[in-house]
DNA sequence: CGGGGGGTTGATCTCCTTCAATCAACGTGG
DNA sequence: CCACGTTGATTGAAGGAGATCAACCCCCCG
């Protein structure tokens, strides 16, 4: 695998963005230190490959900035997206030595890596980093499980807004925005992305995206800036308004 | 919830079919002694539903034996089956109060039940319950995410062929037949179920699988007994023949 | 005998895919 | 600076896979 020169950073953990919610989180400053040993930084650029399923993996990482996708591939050239990695992300399965997904950079990304030896006899080891890797893995086993609802039940229209609420709803987490009802972000995916995400075709998104945008639920400042006049309105076109409380 | 009277079987741990392989599988005695003291069994009978999403659960659990399966479900009434639970699979998530989704059991099946609190406590005081829950919750997370391969990019006969593979691979780890490349198994859903799981109509089932029949891939002994005469045609059939070994 | 649950099959419809043309933005080299 | 290729996106027309609506079968059980 080439990599465009990966930068290498070096950084204390007690600065790290993503401290408390990392596979770190819950390290007290002995497993740190530990951590910080096996630790290194790799930056790719937005395009690149990160990992090939099937590749030997001899590190995890968590995503310290930017976004990455996991993504599986049948041998006809079908592919479905599976994960969308966010900072704090993990990537790589203690346990395991092939990657089991193609892991590819949607933005420049810098990743934080452990070798992976050392990595699973501290998990052996102390507690917890473990148990922060098991909170996180049940997370995703949930947000997969969502996922499965909406890849096997629900129509294109409702797929892509519910794709949007999940990136609006992140968004508002951090940027916490005053106006609650309405607000702006960045969607940080190409159409080909977002159908791969929603097993759809590029062209079906394009469509529903254009049909929501004529129908007055989202607006579009560029292709990729997405404005929400009324985020019920999203939400219920997406068809899972559970409604409980922030969105 | 109604309970048709969950008879109450007292068993050790020590004879457990499922010791090997439930999130009790790492455990050491003094461990297993302090998980005897607050499991409970709880027996259901085939369409009993277990939990209801939404309810609050006070326990986690593990299936001894029988077959359930996890469904979540829209308001509109679409459903779509995320899990299926068969013997040695966890139920609950520690730290959450509520269910996220419903829990049905498909056949009879018999529970091992764990208070959750001290279930969670004795999590947070010993090793082996997290570090086997944590591998369990990894498997689970990778068959989500295969299924979420198969719900967004799968035909419907590559969705049929593709069940029927997973069961009969299941079957063929337990009964260890000594024909290699042709089996017989038992199909413990109905079409109504087998629909749900894989994002169809039961017609569009009961479709494929009579075309699968009149391709010769299957033989239908009865309509919930079949017969793969040769494995490998049928894994062609599912799309993704990895083809690793033992099918 | 009636009734209901599970299953199959047929006819029709529709939503999404497929194939294709077009466009805008951007960079690159002549 | 313009011609050219590329990449991402939009839109149109046609076709098809699966959904929907509906009839019917089989078998068990009360």
């Amino acid at each position: 695998m080439t990599m465009h020169d990966a930068s290498i950073i070096s950084q204390d953990c007690s600065d790290c963005p993503i401290r408390h919610r990392a596979v770190c989180a819950k390290c007290e400053s002995d497993e740190l230190t530990q951590l910080e040993e096996v630790k290194y930084y790799r930056s790719f650029q937005a395009g690149q490959t990160i990992v090939f399923q099937g590749d030997r993996m001899d590190f995890v990482a968590s995503v310290v900035s930017g976004i990455a996708t996991l993504t599986q591939t049948m041998e006809d050239g079908r592919t479905q997206m599976v994960g969308l990695l966010l900072p704090s992300d993990f990537v790589g399965r203690p346990g395991r030595n092939e990657a089991a997904y193609d892991v590819v950079a949607t933005t420049d990304i810098v990743m934080c890596c452990f070798r992976k030896r050392p990595f699973e006899q501290l998990m052996a080891k102390t507690p917890h980093v473990g148990q922060r890797l098991l909170e996180m893995t049940l997370d995703e086993l949930d947000a997969a499980r969502e996922w499965m609802l909406l890849l096997g039940r629900k129509t294109a229209r409702e797929k892509i807004a519910s794709l949007l609420t999940i990136i609006a709803r992140r968004d508002a987490s951090l940027n916490l925005s005053g106006d609650a009802n309405s607000l702006t972000f960045n969607l940080p995916l190409t159409r080909d992305a977002m159908a791969d995400y929603l097993g759809l075709t590029l062209e079906t998104v394009s469509r529903q995206v254009s049909a929501l945008k004529k129908d007055g639920v989202i607006e579009l400042k560029d292709k990729r800036t997405i404005h929400v006049p009324d985020m019920q309105i999203l939400l219920s076109e997406a068809g899972d308004d559970a409604d409980g409380g922030i969105f």
